[in-house]
DNA sequence: GGGCGCGGAACCCGATACAA
DNA sequence: TTGTATCGGGTTCCGCGCCC
């Protein structure tokens, strides 16, 4: 398979020992609380590490194939839960029929989130440590780049390491996921995810040409930096402000060639986490400085 | 090498904020 | 109100360095 044959699998956290206290729970919400955890989830898939190890990598996988990754419909993506159970704890006793209304739906939805979440956080993060470091901070550069929605400013953006970095998360995340042959999923490409990483990198930059982007300093031992976002609804990763953006993505990212995409994910490899050997230190110091002579968006050198 | 301790990443959950 | 997304932080575990 393909996940057996990549050079970094990042290894989720083992989970050696079993959960103890998960014994015999109703498969109800917890009382008061209403929601549903782990502990809701049918006995023993969650032995092995296969829940968080396989499963929700397998399920995140197929959500940054090739549909659009904020609409998902819940019957399609129940069907989808339920052919990669089906796969994954073929050879278990787990049997189970996902519901709607379950918990195995209303968990794995939980990380779907946290996996979403991901793209949003993991820009904001590069992007700090690509202003401190390069010290552009408190230049008045960052306010001359209003590119803020325009899709030319956005021509080879697969040369950004800001979207390789963004990209890469998604494969962390993902590591682990195994074949699900009834969703072809050896032939998911990561399209949508690509599109969610560049609509995260453009929210970025958007908040910081706006002068949404705030860093502090935090007077501690050593330097701290704060990242100071407002709240509200046109400054956060959702889809009322970037659904429209990741569909205009999506488009020319799901009419590149397959081969041509490869090439898009081995630039990402090198910000991929590797597992022991050769940790490679994902820092930002191959940022480049070419980034005025993109042509076309779908421009490959 | 093997045990130990530490630092930090990963995972998860409850609380909170927000939307329907 | 109920339902859903996000945040903050507690807990668990990995990986590394240190000492024996």
């Amino acid at each position: 398979t393909e996940a057996s044959q990549s050079s970094a699998p990042p290894s989720k956290r083992l989970k050696t020992k079993q959960e103890e206290g998960a014994m015999e729970l109703a498969n109800r919400p917890k009382a008061g609380t209403g929601k549903f955890t782990n502990q809701n989830l049918p006995l023993g898939c969650q032995d092995g590490n296969l829940w968080r190890g396989t499963y929700i990598p397998s399920l995140a996988h197929w959500c940054g194939g090739h549909v659009d990754p904020w609409t998902i419909e819940a019957g399609e993506l129940r069907d989808a839960m339920q052919v990669i159970w089906d796969e994954v704890y073929r050879d278990s006793e787990v049997e189970h029929f996902i519901t709607l209304k379950g918990a195995i739906f209303h968990v794995a939805k939980q990380r779907l989130n946290e996996w979403r979440s991901g793209f949003a956080a993991t820009p904001l993060m590069v992007i700090t440590t690509f202003f401190i470091q390069e010290k552009f901070y408190n230049s008045e550069q960052r306010t001359e780049d209003n590119e803020g929605n325009n899709n030319k400013t956005w021509t080879g953006m697969w040369h950004s390491p800001f979207i390789l970095q963004t990209f890469a998360s998604h494969f962390n995340f993902v590591a682990g996921h195994t074949k699900i042959p009834g969703l072809d999923s050896e032939n998911i490409t990561a399209r949508a995810a690509l599109a969610l990483a560049a609509t995260a990198v453009c929210r970025v930059l958007t908040l910081v040409a706006q002068g949404s982007f705030q860093l502090e300093e935090i007077p501690v031992a050593g330097t701290v930096w704060e990242v100071i976002v407002p709240d509200g609804e046109s400054f956060g990763f959702n889809i009322q402000t970037w659904g429209e953006m990741t569909r205009k993505l999506l488009k020319p990212i799901t009419a590149l060639s397959d081969a041509n995409f490869a090439k898009i994910v081995e630039g990402t490899q090198c910000y991929v986490k590797t597992s022991t050997k050769g940790k490679e230190k994902s820092s930002t110091a191959t940022v480049s400085d070419n980034e005025d002579d993109f042509e076309d968006l779908l421009e490959f050198r």
